[in-house]
DNA sequence: GTCTATAGTCGGATAGAC
DNA sequence: GTCTATCCGACTATAGAC
């Protein structure tokens, strides 16, 4: 039997197939990481759904560990990429008006939002993350130190800008933690959020919602805060 | 070699010895399963654990599947035993006046932040729970039903009091949302508010700064929406 | 009810052909 | 770089002794 077709996937073998296995094996392991946690998903699925060889794996990245830290660096380089503009230094070091402050941390949760609810694949991201905040492994120590550290900081920057209080302090801290978690509960708890609220699926409709919710929030918070400052 | 002592545990199949044995099991299967998710938790650790032999898992739930629905049932009667009193009919029909209901919302806030930050066993909890919201089964109806939709739409019932709003409109539900989400985040994401905050662990005085938090951003959000309704 | 032995399955890693 | 075959360890479930 020689009537077999051009053996399209042998010639991958080139320096440009070898980097878009690496990337395909990547994104099928955060895929499976996310969904599954490290221990139970398999590199045979994950190399399947990549459309690679299994050995590839063990070639590229050293074995299932070695992915999976691929993928936790791969989150970083995504989140750094989006968020880029918002983590490079404020101008005029970092001072600003109240309500330009103000403004500002809006736009920065509507940003957020955005990413979390509405970008395809937010939830893998949001699942590897969990699982790392559940049982941190070295994959934590890179996402934490290039993704919620810097964003944090920067958020209490400005929440201390529109409130007139201490970035550092606890209370300062703290606040912006509620401010990101009322936010990333929507998809964390997406499956109980989508059952009470009757939605089949989150779309644009919904996530105006959801932003709508966490503006008045934080409006309501600054403006009590600065009442209290004065 | 006769010298062996009294055997302790043989003498544990009486009804008495069975029920410690099963509710070990539970206890036991919460901690794996809320730990490292239903495929990776093994039935021969969680045996281990409850210092049970493996064989008793087969002959108590019929199987691991068996072991996890228990574990779900269990959580959903702890919590509706601690929140039970919250959960019954209110008194009058549940019509109160606005500055009660913001202060029984308080309460509520306040009890759940000390559920979920303080109990010892929240961590396991909060990891099952987790895990099915993130891939739902059988176990996920269960504690849907029996927890969430009960709490949140109580919770929305006092909202709606407090505020002069309607208790079953989208603009609430998720504004409830918001407000559980800001206290869930320090529960799941507590490794990063540990490593952000500084802290060690979290007692009595972190619990404090949390509940304080959550409260002021509950009073501010309540006061705006009393604002805009007037 | 408790415990042991075993059967059957599956997953990660490796070596070596191409 | 890609792919196959194979090894070895770990897991759940089951049957049957006590």
């Amino acid at each position: 039997m020689s009537d077999r077709q051009t053996p399209l996937r042998k010639t991958r073998d080139t320096a440009a197939g070898a980097e878009q296995t690496r990337a395909a094996l990547i994104r099928a392991g955060l895929e499976h990481f996310g969904r599954y946690g490290f221990e139970s998903a398999t590199t045979r699925d994950i190399a399947a759904e990549a459309e690679a060889n299994i050995g590839s794996i063990a070639y590229h990245f050293g074995g299932k560990e070695g992915l999976h830290a691929a993928c936790a660096q791969y989150i970083v380089d995504t989140v750094r990429e989006v968020a880029g503009p918002v983590l490079s230094d404020l101008p005029d070091g970092g001072r600003m008006p109240p309500d330009v402050a103000e403004a500002m941390l809006a736009t920065m949760l509507q940003r957020m939002v955005g990413f979390i609810l509405a970008r395809p694949d937010a939830g893998e991201f949001v699942g590897f993350i969990l699982r790392e905040l559940n049982r941190p492994t070295a994959a934590l120590d890179a996402i934490y130190s290039g993704v919620f550290e810097p964003v944090h900081k920067r958020l209490c920057e400005v929440w201390a800008m529109a409130t007139g209080t201490e970035a550092e302090s606890d209370a300062t801290k703290i606040r912006v933690f509620t401010m990101i978690g009322q936010i990333v509960y929507f998809r964390i708890g997406h499956e109980a959020v989508r059952r009470r609220m009757g939605w089949t699926s989150v779309g644009p409709d919904e996530v105006a919602l959801v932003v709508d919710a966490a503006r008045e929030n934080l409006s309501a918070a600054i403006a009590a805060k600065r009442g209290e400052q004065r």
